[in-house]
DNA sequence: AAGGGTCTGTCAATTGCCTGACATTTGATG
DNA sequence: CATCAAATGTCAGGCAATTGACAGACCCTT
């Protein structure tokens, strides 16, 4: 893949896309493409930091796993898409890695390995804040799914999901438009992300299937209706 | 209240024990105590930001109401103990408050202006790293409630909530011993605290204090057997 | 074309937790 | 001291969501 290819890519994202011009040319410059198979790890939970990544292609997912007793047992705290960037929590602290990161599908990811980082921030510390940015854009959006799961009922959690994923997590730069009417993820995996069976994810998908609002494919879930949808998520 | 006194409390704080001394003194120099009522609103979800809050003093409540529906609904993501400092997410972003923060009971404040922390930080971009790391203190124990919530029973998370409090989330210097063995919580906070309703919350505790873990009281909870709570909580 | 694995669709049975309702206790306040 | 508000303690009824189980649909591989 080309340069140009990949910042075309990364420019995409609010985040990068706000980056001052010779941060944007020292990650593009720095960074390496890695090519990860379904299911293959890019890192785990107690991981040493190893630096940032960008996904340029396919999803990956942050998963959280029950660390008592071996069940099955885990959380899915987000699928991430292009051209989001991740692992940015250890570049301050230095601390193990939270999670594990799985190539969902067969993944394209630029990866930008913690030295060089020091060293560019080394060279200009007002980079601290940029990363900080993209924390806090973390944070904030991980507030509001607290706040869903503790105060709304479930079918209302399980559309503005789906929003958010049509519409990216809000990380996109040109963020009026929604980018994805038809969302790639299994119900399965969907109910790993809301702490809710599968059985109850499949009987409410029917339901707003039925309403019209979407279709229901195999691996995959058509937005017919974005406006109903955001009704129902009482959203606007 | 003396500036010794001051700096000898948040010294007791990890974070700021592990400030540069420079960044240390000129925070103890540039902030300013403020007293606040039972209920009284350190600040709003919505507000702009104003700068950075230790706690020298009390409790405060960081609270998430409900957007939708003018419900009596809300979520508490924590009790502020001291020496913690908050508020630092729109430090960065400089985007809007994301929750409410409440003095619970009478409260201490330390606060340092906005424009003071641009100050510093513009003399030391280096700066930005340090309150990143405040930050990723925050998001660390976020993310393992997150996990907490969707995987344990109700039960367990209660306990090491418990416990959580009782080691002041491990934001203490001297993170070894626990500092307080009676948590001055009442039960419908700690139900807010969980998203678990009071009833429920009750009876759990009742049948600690029948174990012989807690002594009950109103208002607060003694912890008698810290060791066998840990057990419950399935730590260690 | 056959087979196996994965995902979807639907049951029925069970339960953990919530709601609502009420009595009781405690501490604060005039 | 009398009163009131706030917090705790307890119960029964109800329901939403889980668990477990199985059938059918679809896709990939051989």
């Amino acid at each position: 893949m080309q340069i140009h290819n990949i910042q075309q890519i990364l420019n995409r994202g609010r985040w990068f896309a706000n980056l001052p011009g010779a941060l944007q040319q020292s990650l593009l410059k720095h960074g390496a493409i890695r090519q990860f198979q379904n299911g293959q790890r890019l890192f785990s939970r107690g991981d040493c930091a190893d630096g940032l990544y960008a996904l340029l292609g396919g999803t990956v997912q942050i998963v959280g796993a029950s660390k008592h007793g071996a069940d099955d047992k885990h959380v899915i705290l987000t699928l991430i898409d292009p051209p989001d960037w991740f692992g940015e929590i250890c570049l301050f602290d230095r601390q193990p890695r939270t999670h594990d990161a799985l190539a969902d599908g067969a993944a394209t990811v630029f990866h930008v390995r913690q030295t060089l980082l020091d060293q560019l921030i080394a060279e200009n510390p007002n980079y601290w804040r940029e990363f900080g940015l993209l924390l806090t854009q973390k944070v904030r959006l991980i507030f509001s799914a607290i706040e869903d799961a503790a105060l709304l009922p479930t079918h209302m959690r399980l559309a503005r999901r789906l929003l958010q994923m049509a519409e990216g997590y809000g990380i996109r730069s040109d963020s009026s438009t929604v980018s994805a009417r038809t969302l790639h993820v299994s119900q399965e995996k969907l109910s790993a992300m809301l702490s809710i069976s599968r059985q109850t994810v499949n009987q409410m998908l029917k339901e707003l299937e039925h309403e019209g609002l979407l279709q229901l494919g195999r691996g995959n879930i058509e937005i017919l209706d974005l406006e109903g949808l955001k009704q129902k998520a009482q959203v606007n």
